[in-house]
DNA sequence: ATATATGCAAAGACTTTGCTATCGA
DNA sequence: TCGATAGCAAAGTCTTTGCATATAT
């Protein structure tokens, strides 16, 4: 995975390590949302030596960048996501699953939103942050009850 | 604030104690959106006894029990909100600050999310977790800088 | 009376940071 | 070369919890 060269943020440029760009790869071939913790974990397999430190400082930095997107998904981990374009995320609260909500022209209820919300309240709107929290089909099927009891 | 008797909650009778009716009282006469910590500031001075552990499980006592909400604004503190109607927040990524987008029915661009997303995932819906995040009046007026940088 | 809740302090979970060594451009 | 980054471990922030005491019903 290459990076444009010299990027900048806060005045500073930006190198590319193995460690950062092996981040990057990750996120960007998984179709999940994992923590901090379990970028750490699969990373620690092409580079065992990383620590979880220098995980947290990539992700963040990748995500100042704008090449991947913290999301929060209602819980006190902090996810990662290798999409950028604007989507959204449904969240199972019984089994924790977390899945992109797909849209295309025919289907963005979500677009309207900013202008509608930027007149109502004043605000400029830079950003929907959306969960959809319900049950999963899987959850449905199984009965499974809710994580939080 | 008084509370319904013989509630009870994972098979347990929930006892009122002044702790417990002295935070929602203060919750629900606040529009505001307090941290846990914001919230056992403002109850010490009624209650200067109270310690943050009581004030942490009562908050979860009150949310599972239905007569606040948890929320989450995309920072690592959970908020508190006094309103169980369902309704949505704008949080400015510049001086923190959350407010309450007022909702009636000519004005619900959320409501019919439910059915298209659940439609659209096959989730069974629950909730909808809205953050608006942008910019309030104010700071634009200031030209105030994100809290991030 | 007794099950539930409190206060306190310790522990837990998650994340950030200071420091020295290493590495990329 | 030399400024940016890594690894490590310690610290920080927010939240939860174990335990003995107090309290609501």
């Amino acid at each position: 995975m290459e990076m444009p060269d010299q990027i900048r943020l806060q005045n500073k440029k930006i190198r590319m390590t193995s460690q950062r760009s092996t981040i990057l790869e990750v996120l960007k071939s998984l179709r999940t949302h994992p923590t901090a913790d379990q970028v750490y974990e699969i990373v620690k397999k092409r580079l065992p030596k990383i620590s979880i430190g220098t995980v947290y400082r990539n992700l963040d930095m990748l995500s100042r960048l704008g090449l991947i997107k913290k999301i929060n998904v209602g819980t006190p981990q902090m996810r990662f996501d290798g999409r950028t374009e604007e989507h959204y995320h449904v969240v199972c609260n019984r089994c924790g699953k977390v899945e992109d909500v797909e849209i295309n022209d025919d289907f963005d209820p979500f677009r309207k939103l900013h202008k509608a919300i930027s007149h109502r309240t004043g605000f400029e709107i830079k950003a929907l942050e959306i969960n959809m929290v319900g049950i999963c089909p899987d959850c449905v099927k199984r009965g499974n009850l809710p994580l939080e009891d």
